[in-house]
DNA sequence: TCCAAACTTGGAATTATTTTCATTATGAAA
DNA sequence: TTTCATAATGAAAATAATTCCAAGTTTGGA
């Protein structure tokens, strides 16, 4: 089930961070709020651009990075290969799944995510960041049935 | 006070861990074991070309890919721009600041650094990694030194 | 010394992202 | 509605990081 936002009400949003709510800024944030998978500039450009056909892989990118800055959305770097994207709801980590690539939200008490600890070692903190590798539960499930199957 | 291992320490330190312990590689492992400085390819690459001329980029890429899947090195994928390499010592975390550019080390206890946690929500975990972004304790002085100096 | 396997090399290819700049859309004021 | 300055868009080119590839070189065991 994902949460419809209509486009009035994303339009409220925009302004009230000192954005103009232009059709593409709408759209891009449109997307992010319904598809919480974490995607790449690319990705959100090849689903927006079937319905938008002049949609531009350039106004992805400058969106996003007005986003980041206005703080609408938080930045990724987990895979170390390109920035991947995310509707900043309530803080959370990361984990990254070696095997299928899926990153998945991480719900975990810190001290510094609640932003209580503004500083650390005497250096001003402004962003928190967490986050895990490894092989995710429905991989490890997929493993187990393999091994099962093999006779191994 | 920088540590000097000598050569025939880390070539065994790399048989030890099933690799041929070429001249190149050997002087990649020198040098992130001297620059905790968390260098990029780029940079280990400058360094190192100016004594071996013929050194070659894609050697240090292979060098410090196999070095990672080795688990000699850790990547750090802080900045979104390019990864760079940390020796690995004890299990730390990292602070980008967003002013210089420096990465700094951050040693807090975390339950999860501990590597006592290896499960979490069901994903087995692989690898920990936490980080800060800000300014750090040098901007920050530099800063309220300017604004003394400016009357502001 | 010989040999196969592993490693290195440099140029080309690939991929992600940014920059440039001409065109177009926006919204406030006339 | 018209005007106009400002801001956003889009296409192409530029840049930067990383990988691929094929040929040559090194390595260490037999």
């Amino acid at each position: 089930m994902k949460i419809i936002p209509s486009l009035e009400k994303l339009k409220t949003e925009l302004i009230a961070r000192g954005l103009k709510p232009t059709f593409q800024r709408l759209k891009v944030l449109e997307y992010l709020k319904q598809n919480k998978t974490h995607p790449t500039a690319e990705i959100i450009y090849e689903h927006l651009s079937r319905k938008i056909p002049t949609m531009s892989i350039t106004t992805i990118y400058n969106t996003l990075n007005i986003f980041l800055k206005k703080g609408l959305l938080s930045a990724i770097t987990i895979t170390g290969k390109e920035i991947r994207y995310d509707y900043n709801s309530s803080p959370h980590h990361h984990f990254l799944c070696t095997h299928c690539g899926r990153i998945i939200d991480i719900n975990l008490t810190c001290p510094y995510t609640d932003g209580k600890k503004k500083v650390i070692a005497g250096h001003r903190i402004e962003e928190v960041h967490g986050y895990f590798k490894g092989i995710c539960k429905d991989c490890l499930k997929k493993e187990a049935k393999q091994k099962k199957s093999n006779n191994v």
